[in-house]
RNA sequence: GGGGAGGUACCAGAGCGGUCAAAUGGGGCAGACUGUAAAUCUGUUGGCGCAGCCUUCGGAGGUUCGAAUCCUCCUCUCCCCA
């Protein structure tokens, strides 16, 4: 993997870049759809690929282990193969799982041990084995094992798990050195930069993050509920210290107003289940604002769903049309909500690129940031 | 014509003398959702001058301190027999 820093924002740490991998290019900043097991829920590789424009998709590493488990995806080549998505993927490393899951697991020096929310059974996470699934998945990025810690979160408790996420990471960058892409092309192995809502503690991990070297970096354990505000500082402040010839990755981030400030903050990748989740829900994002479908509002709206959208589903459908297929609990409903949420996310960023490059990003940005959190 | 069952909030349906403005489900309305245990979850669903009051359980009248609940008449629906 590469990545070729090509313009720099000057009113902002914005940036725009191209990250090169053995499935292609993704041009950043850039939105990654995630898909958990495999599939990004309700939304065809077609749809993915030639209507959403994903560039990289991601997976996960926990959910794909227990199912379909190892042995299948093995066979299939991995998961490019087995689910037909010929791009980048990224697959992170259950250490989110580590966080939500946390009434079922246990963490230990030596890794953390799960029960299966499917079926309860035990299993393990050594920062060893998680590379070693990650090689199997056959992710073109691959994340570093770690403890995403909650919010609120004490400070003693969030140094100490940032200490045991950084010895887990000398461990993932072991296993990973002395490894290879059992399908013959290259794998890029994150790190990620922990330390909850303390300064000092971020620091410490972006510090410790650089110094490692990796192709690319990432900053966990944000919007786990924390004021907003309060993710821009840790961002900010993780983004000066981590190399500038390295793509930097938010985890799970965010609304479309998340986005543009961090970006703003020298942030090149995200994702976030919100486009597909929320759209799930009947939450619409547009340039123009936030829609609730569900909402009496619209009822008898047969305009276009997004005037503005690029998607097709944006200009064939109405709202009215929409709002039928989700009170009729319509599966189409789902599938045309995370379309458009998707397309939107994807042409967001990419329209940053565009003033980044263009040079008039900040401006654009402010105005935007106003248009997208708008309540329609 | 004879016999029986029953009419409860938007719908279905519990309640059968006071703790009932009325269970539960559906529907409606609204909210939440940030490296997905989510096609999920939460709230609300008679009115108002809202810690209280007013009007509601087919209609009218009655019994009672007190009625959705008991009695009388009326009315409507459904089922069985002829």
């Amino acid at each position: 993997m590469k990545f070729n820093l090509t313009n720099k924002d000057l009113q902002s740490k914005a940036r725009a870049g191209i990250v090169s991998t053995d499935h292609g290019d993704i041009l950043t900043p850039i939105f990654m759809p995630v898909g958990t097991a495999g599939t990004v829920k309700a939304v065809h590789q077609r749809e993915l690929k030639d209507d959403i424009k994903a560039h990289i998709i991601l997976g996960n590493t926990y959910h794909l282990y227990l199912r379909p488990g190892l042995k299948i995806i093995e066979k299939a080549g991995g998961l490019h193969k087995f689910n037909g998505w010929d791009k980048p993927i990224l697959t992170d490393s259950g250490g989110y799982q580590v966080y939500s899951l946390s009434g079922t697991r246990k963490i230990k020096e030596e890794g953390v041990v799960f029960q299966s929310h499917i079926d309860g059974s035990r299993h393990t996470f050594s920062p060893e084995y998680v590379m070693d699934i990650e090689r199997t998945i056959g992710a073109d990025i691959m994340m570093a094992f770690d403890e995403c810690t909650p919010y609120p979160c004490e400070y003693d408790y969030a140094k100490k798990s940032l200490d045991i996420t950084h010895r887990w990471l000398d461990r993932c960058i072991e296993r990973y050195k002395t490894t290879e892409c059992p399908y013959g092309y290259s794998q890029t192995l994150f790190p990620i930069v922990q330390g909850s809502v303390y300064k000092d503690l971020r620091i410490k991990s972006a510090e410790y993050i650089a110094s490692k070297n990796m192709g690319g970096n990432a900053i966990g354990g944000l919007s786990v509920g924390e004021p907003a505000e309060m993710m821009y500082e840790m961002t900010e402040l993780v983004c000066d210290i981590l190399p500038a010839d390295k793509p930097r990755y938010l985890m799970g981030v965010g609304t479309p107003t998340n986005i543009l400030e961090c970006i703003a903050l020298g942030i090149d990748m995200f994702d976030c289940v919100m486009p597909t989740r929320n759209g799930r829900n009947g939450m619409l994002f547009t340039s123009q604002g936030i829609i609730n479908i569900k909402n009496e509002k619209w009822k008898e709206d047969l305009s276009p769903i997004d005037e503005n959208g690029t998607s097709y589903v944006d200009s064939f459908y109405s709202k009215a049309y929409l709002r039928h297929l989700f009170s009729s609990n319509e599966i189409l409903g789902l599938q045309i909500a995370s379309i458009h949420n998707l397309a939107f996310y994807v042409w967001l960023v990419g329209e940053a690129r565009k003033h980044i490059i263009e040079g008039d990003f900040l401006s654009w940005k402010n105005k935007m940031v106003k248009q997208v959190s708008t309540r329609l």
